[in-house]
DNA sequence: CTTAAGAGGTTGCACGCGCATCTACATAGT
DNA sequence: ACTATGTAGATGCGCGTGCAACCTCTTAAG
């Protein structure tokens, strides 16, 4: 700990913070402008595009709930309401589990493939106008490779 | 526009994409293990803290709530309720503006600048553990240029 | 001075989320 | 078989947040 716990200023590895920083603003203009850009253009949160993704990108088009929720960094509970939500609009089914009685699967209907695969377009030009338009390809790879070895993602990545 | 909008599989820029969903991941999970400790260490929320920092790093130790609010990427009314609870708990003060009668300052009093200094080593350590531990030095200044294109922050990030 | 347009902040409202709790099932341990 | 511990999901509840509407003050236009 290279901090003095001092008043109310002290300087210690200001890059590493910087960066910090940069990311959480990043990610939240990112965020607003997709969730925007999605609920306008599709009717659909950007929670919700993360499942049907999830789903599209799963063995089967199914995935237990709990995995999912892991997947799309929800709650249990919350993924409960967002497949909830989702499966009155018929985009999501839950189905049963054979070898667990008391797990159930998320499963993408075709009218949730429809969906996403409507959305998808958006979200990609979303992503690289907002995230990506003024970063170069070499910039992108060092920084993917460097935040990647802090964070391995259990994703298959279904892009 | 570089995709098909097709079924469930396209590949577009596999790297950029990429970056995105470790941002995403990086920034979740940092966000919530901060959050954690600074509740239970400090009963802080990272929101909280935000606020309080901005505010230690401003002139006068004040801003306006405009600012504020455009500082901690929280909309004029989320700004609002969080000084009103900082407000109860006297870390933070309002004042009115000579300048201009409809506006207010958000004011850090002495109680909010030692629960900020008393928070803050936890909220460096926090980071540190979780997002930097694993990067080395130029990796994290690359991407922190890389990013910063992007988004020249408007904080004079007063850690 | 009067009016119109706009910006700063706050309030009503609804919504999405997490935590704690609960039920149902699973898997030991005896 | 019986009990205990743990796991998968769902529900009650409270909280924080954004949007739209509102009020107050400012600024520009006539």
């Amino acid at each position: 700990m290279t901090v003095t716990a001092g008043e109310s200023k002290q300087v210690v590895g200001s890059e590493e913070l910087a960066l910090w920083h940069v990311v959480r603003r990043a990610q939240a203009r990112v965020t607003r402008a997709l969730e925007a850009e999605l609920l306008v253009e599709h009717d659909l949160a950007l929670a919700s595009y993360d499942v049907l993704a999830q789903l599209s990108g799963a063995p089967e088009r199914r995935l237990r709930m709990n995995d999912l929720a892991e997947r799309v960094m929800l709650s249990r509970s919350g993924l409960t309401r967002l497949v909830d939500r989702l499966q009155r609009e018929g985009l999501v089914e839950r189905a049963a589990c054979a070898d667990d009685a008391r797990g159930l699967f998320a499963v993408l209907t075709d009218d949730g493939a429809v969906r996403l695969a409507e959305a998808t377009p958006t979200y990609m030009r979303g992503v690289r106008a907002q995230f990506l338009g003024v970063l170069d390809e070499r910039e992108l790879r060092r920084c993917a490779s460097a935040l990647t070895k802090l964070f391995p993602d259990p994703d298959p990545d279904p892009d």
